[in-house]
DNA sequence: GTCTATAACATGATAGAC
DNA sequence: GTCTATCATGTTATAGAC
């Protein structure tokens, strides 16, 4: 079920170069990134980069790659985690703050995905769009459990609510007054709450 | 009130530069998007490019600028055009629905804004940032007029809510099923309902 | 206002020593 | 595995003709 695949006995230099390139990335961006600039903030000269990686859009096709696998692993476990008594809403909730503490607390990986992808090449973002597919359909089935009976527009709920997530990176810093518990529960609120799930209003004000 | 200054009687070249720039900026990112590129699209050669601008920062920056004026007008004009007994809930569909149409029926100025703000360099970025925050003020009292004794977090429900629309850059095609008042009634609906009005229940499931 | 030519430098990538 | 060149090309920006 899992999308992971072969980790472990990795090359030391290899994981050190895709940490500081997905940090370099997120913060500047994929094209404003020199692969000087990664091979220095790795420790290493500008050619020893291609022992490891045969191109610069190879190491953004793995971090990428990478990305989206931790931030799918992370649902999966939260998942299995569930106590079968949990309500939907507060399986959501669990999941909420788990994607954004993918996003903020652990590696760049996934945060580099939200801000990179967008101007990665076309070769390399088609890469990773089957996983990604398969990373948003949770969400949506998650969603259906939430709502089974609802008529709002689930994909479209889905969207707005992983783009709101995916937008924290722009505003979020864990050392505000805000935690990301504070953030999770008002996207779960606006959430749920549009969805009329124990707000059996279903029209809306004309 | 209006944020706007000194246009009209503006060198066609000019704009021309800032037209194509934005575009290339909004597909490909500010990096990726060479000089030459800009200049070719604008039909003219690089060196003639530093006629109207001093450098490449210069164009972005004002593209910036553009942006944010642009929509601050937007948000303006359907302020005004308001008849005194709409709703607030209203009031802020018709400002959800006018944001989306910059961002997707106008310029690219506004959208370059969204994407490439981020990477953009620290001083370019510093420059629009007074204009950036007023305008997201005027949000925030729209939100306050719509909700006026809630206890949620009106800040980070504006935050949200900018955010989700912006997000719709990634995944809205004017061309598909959906349409732009369709995203702007689900967004309305998310945010509305989760602030609890004519939702008169407080707390949350346990 | 736009052109051509070019300076001055940064870029991704390769080759071969160690 | 990492180094030191080095290549070929692309980059922003400038100078001066028209």
């Amino acid at each position: 079920m899992s999308l992971a695949s072969d980790t472990d006995h990795e090359p030391i230099g290899r994981v050190r170069i895709l940490d500081e390139a997905a940090q370099l990335f997120l913060r500047h961006g994929y094209a404003a990134t020199s692969l000087r600039d990664i091979a220095s903030s790795s420790g290493m000269q500008a050619g020893s980069v291609y022992y490891h990686f045969g191109s610069k859009d190879e190491i953004l096709e793995e971090i990428l790659r990478r990305g989206i696998v931790a931030v799918d692993d992370v649902f999966l476990t939260v998942a299995a985690s569930h106590s079968a008594e949990l309500t939907p809403v507060e399986r959501l909730r669990r999941h909420v703050r788990a994607h954004l503490a993918a996003l903020f607390e652990h590696g760049a990986y996934t945060a580099a995905h939200v801000t990179v992808f967008h101007s990665a090449p076309p070769s390399v973002r088609a890469a990773s769009i089957p996983v990604r597919d398969a990373y948003e359909q949770r969400w949506q089935t998650l969603l259906r459990e939430v709502a089974p009976y609802t008529d709002a527009d689930l994909t479209l709920v889905r969207l707005l609510l992983l783009g709101a997530m995916s937008s924290a990176l722009e505003w979020f810093t864990p050392t505000g007054a805000r935690t990301l518990d504070d953030v999770a529960d008002t996207i779960v609120r606006q959430t749920v709450s549009g969805l009329g799930i124990a707000n059996p209003r279903p029209g809306r004000t004309p």
